[in-house]
DNA sequence: GCGACAG
DNA sequence: ATCTTGTCGC
């Protein structure tokens, strides 16, 4: 989904001598809360029609003729949604693979390390893409989703860690679900910060009085919940049983080796 | 009604 | 996430 040609689209129909309004275009997006994404990108293609407020124009153009494709997303994450199975089924964990994607501008570039119990690397990989979709709260799996899951082709390790939420949010659909049913692989979400749910004493997170993720570590946890095919529980024991330091091993490799990529401009 | 919001 | 220098600490 290039979300960058739909807004090109958006302004396109914008009339000679009228103005939009950052929300009113990211509503005809599908969604309000891309209003941030829509002025940065006005203000980089130096779009003077495109204002933040209403107040002082009488000229606000507003009939766009969409298909306000991140409602259709949201559609798309409910639908997901409910393939996630959150019952162990990955058999003894024997190899951990870790993703994570790193960015110069619209170039991604993502990185696989899979490790073993002894803590050797078994194999990795790296990928480079142009990216069009810009990073949403909540929208995460279509900005890194496709980076990912060229990386997870083919690959079979026990289970995969990435950058991010499995069932902790709004829709009980992270990235983390996104790629796990994509290529049935057991996956958790590993975020460092929280996205949404409370976190209550013993570090069990909640949202609408059900369990989706547990907070791990005492001082800086990282808030752990299960993609695919894991409970919360196995999810929260197999992130302390990599976590040398606070991000588990397999992930934290995996952000060195994109991060060195991208700036060694290697693929 | 207003604010909060993985990377 | 990215833009960025030196600096504090294990």
């Amino acid at each position: 989904m290039d979300l960058y040609h739909a807004l090109q689209s958006l302004v396109d129909q914008i009339p000679s001598g009228r103005v939009v309004t950052c929300a009113g275009l990211a509503r005809a997006l599908g969604d309000p809360r891309a209003a941030p994404v829509v002025r940065r990108w006005a203000d980089a293609h130096g779009l003077e029609q495109v204002v933040d407020d209403t107040v002082g124009h009488v000229d606000v153009f507003t009939s766009f003729n969409t298909d306000f494709p991140l409602e259709e997303l949201r559609r798309e994450q409910r639908a997901l949604r409910r393939r996630v199975v959150l019952k162990d089924d990955c058999g003894p964990v024997e190899t951990v693979a870790g993703v994570d994607v790193a960015y110069a501008g619209d170039l991604a570039y993502g990185a696989y390390v899979e490790m073993n119990a002894e803590g050797e690397t078994l194999r990795f990989d790296r990928v480079s893409m142009a990216v069009r979709f810009p990073y949403i709260p909540t929208y995460l799996a279509y900005r890194e989703g496709p980076v990912l899951e060229r990386l997870l082709r083919g690959r079979r390790p026990s289970l995969v860690m990435v950058d991010g939420n499995g069932v902790l949010h709004p829709r009980g659909c992270g990235l983390a679900c996104h790629l796990g049913v994509t290529h049935d692989l057991p996956v958790i979400g590993v975020a460092k910060s929280l996205l949404c749910g409370e976190v209550r004493d013993g570090g069990g997170i909640y949202m609408e009085g059900e369990l989706v993720g547990m907070a791990v570590g005492e001082d800086r946890p990282v808030y752990v919940s299960p993609g695919h095919r894991v409970t919360v529980d196995t999810a929260a024991e197999v992130t302390r049983s990599w976590q040398r330091h606070r991000i588990p091993e397999p992930l934290r490799r995996a952000h060195i080796l994109a991060t060195r990529t991208k700036n060694e401009n290697a693929l």
